[in-house]
DNA sequence: CCCTTATTGCAAATGATTTGCATCACTGGA
DNA sequence: TCCAGTGATGCAAATCATTTGCAATAAGGG
């Protein structure tokens, strides 16, 4: 990964280039796919004994306020984080495994529809869908 | 409210029709509309002191399960639950005062077409769409 | 009306996420 | 290159919604 990118990335967003930001944008850069607070925390602190679990909260949280990872409710409880990069898109997650597929959206036509209906502004929009994939059926 | 008609409904699924559970069921019917556990407990508390919360919690999951009502995560942390009656629909949240208007659901077709892209058997999906309300903006 | 069993009250646990505070490490300027 | 100022982190403790264990209670079929 190139970190300079990340780092200015950062600086223009007026967060400071920890080692601990660059270590977690990493693993959502190789990964690109939704993890777990845990799941970073858990690879990163192999090589980083005294990161916290409340650092990477923490550094989710303000990427998500300045909009370089989206926060997901796949499932009950644990929340997923994915870099905000590529095609705006949702998930299909298959119900036994876990599975997770991106999905295109399909919802541009009907934001338009609901701007007319309700006359209230669209800012933001989450679409999930449930299911069981071939191999658990 | 006829409690009678709910009274059989709760035992046709296998449910002993209990006061708790009859009033619960009576604020979910004349609220109709998405309300949380604590919603619901600080309602039916005035009448019924030793009413706990967990009994409620788990009313409301048993629900879930028998498709009485439906779990909805629209905001973080608190989940809301609103009786499964009346058309399949979602919502759409005011992010300012926290209206919530139920809207068409528009995913019929895409749903299909997902199902011959993905061979996925699709079971449920969630769909929610912020925005700020005409009053608020 | 009684017996069986599901359900509740109650209190304690859980688990993800947040927070307070002292210390540390970026970063822009000297 | 060094320094001061401020934002970020380590660490531990708190929060908060939700769940759970267990003994006591109340449905409801017979
Ligand atoms: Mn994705
Ligand atoms: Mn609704
Ligand atoms: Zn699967
Ligand atoms: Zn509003």
């Amino acid at each position: 990964m190139d970190q300079s990118i990340w780092i200015d990335k950062l600086k223009e967003k007026g967060l400071k280039a920890t080692q601990q930001r660059l270590a977690i944008l990493e693993v959502l850069v190789e990964e690109n796919f939704p993890l777990s607070a845990q799941n970073i925390f858990s690879k990163l602190r192999r090589n980083n004994p005294n990161l916290r679990l409340s650092t990477v909260y923490r550094t989710l949280n303000s990427f998500v306020e300045k909009k370089i990872v989206r926060k997901l409710d796949l499932i009950d409880k644990e929340s997923f984080f994915e870099l905000l990069s590529g095609e705006h898109h949702h998930h299909l997650i298959c119900m036994k495994c876990g599975e997770i597929i991106p999905i295109d959206c399909p919802l541009k036509d009907y934001e338009e529809e609901l701007i007319d209906n309700t006359d209230y502004t669209i800012i933001d929009h989450r679409l999930k869908i449930y299911g069981i994939c071939p191999r658990c059926r």
